[in-house]
DNA sequence: TTTTATTGATTGACCGTTCAATAAAAAAAT
DNA sequence: ATTTTTTTATTGAACGGTCAATCAATAAAA
């Protein structure tokens, strides 16, 4: 069995069994036993590729983000300069993205959420990426409306991505992504349309 | 010192030293070792007036939820027969009082949120606060806008408030309460124009 | 022979709960 | 009014359990 080259398919392993965890009974629960035992290894393995649970945590966290930027700038690539509304549509398809809507995921990020308020290295992951998000928003909407007004539609809109997400990670019935992404193309038109 | 009448006195200090201790460290470093330091007392004091840590959270999470909806309410009951945009308005300023933009009853919000995931009671209070404001909106809404329109201004609406409220909690800066409100607001003009 | 991969028992730290002990007020009895 | 009993309040050490990290041992490829 051992032999090199194992490093990348560990990581990926136990990073997917991390989310597995945290789904199963949330990161307060997700010791490096039950992690491990879902990845179908044994715990010292956890420390010999990520330097202990700290480090497979903002792996894993990195990794979602990871998703959620390509995700996002995929769909935008192929859109060139195409007008804004299409960029702010393809921003907002792609943090509805499957990678980020699944409920292993969402319930991920929302562990992480609460828990980089208290952990510096996950807050900065964090920061990195609600930046992103703004700014990409803000600098579409820039294109068309004036200043002060896209700043609101940026920040309105970032609220309502997030919030839309917040609620369907904690309803019963999930997220429905479809009418989610509608709301939020709702909220572009009214942003544009109003003069 | 000891005498009669103290249930109430501690209960309400413990509660408040679980706020802080989440502010501090975070919900999953808050133990009851250092809430009670908090409080000044000792560890068993938790166990006699809440049946153990468990309980202690629980009445944390409802006391906060009491004080969203005295702070709804409160609002509302000076409003009567008043048009639905003073109703909305209304909520909103509720969900924005200054008992729960604290950054310690953000942060237990948040922790509570991460953790409902996985504890059914307080998913359970989590779900009814949900539904409230819900319907809270859509009932208002519903006063002026055809059926669908006014569900889905109501599920906009909520995730808007939730969404802002999240991302203050994240937020380097805090949330900034004027500005949410006003962006809140915008939302349920542009929802009442459009015909 | 050296390097890389992996295991899992052991260790040390910590946490929530329990409970016997203590103290003071309240209630009952004298 | 005084003593006794009961009730309520509180402490904190002891206990049982859990967890992350470590590391010596093992095995197979390089």
């Amino acid at each position: 069995m051992p032999k090199v080259g194992m490093q990348p398919i560990r990581r990926r392993q136990l990073i997917e069994a991390t989310l597995e965890a945290i789904d199963e009974v949330g990161l307060a629960d997700a010791t490096i036993a039950r992690i491990a035992r879902h990845a179908g290894v044994s715990t010292g393995i956890i420390s010999h590729y990520f330097d202990g649970k700290d480090g497979l945590l903002e792996a894993s966290m990195r990794h979602i983000l990871g998703d959620l930027g390509s995700a996002v700038s995929e769909r935008r690539r192929a859109l060139g300069e195409a007008p804004a509304q299409a960029h702010l549509h393809a921003i907002i398809d792609g943090n509805f993205d499957r990678s980020q809507t699944s409920r292993s995921v969402m319930k991920t990020w929302l562990a992480f959420w609460a828990s980089s308020m208290h952990h510096t290295n996950l807050q900065r992951l964090q920061r990195v990426n609600d930046r992103r998000l703004y700014s990409n928003l803000s600098s579409q909407f820039r294109r068309v409306l004036p200043k002060r007004q896209a700043r609101d539609a940026a920040r309105g809109l970032a609220a309502l991505i997030d919030g839309l997400w917040l609620r369907g990670a904690l309803a019963q019935e999930g997220l429905d992504v479809e009418r989610a992404r509608q709301l939020a193309y709702d909220y572009v038109r009214e942003q544009l349309d109003t003069p």
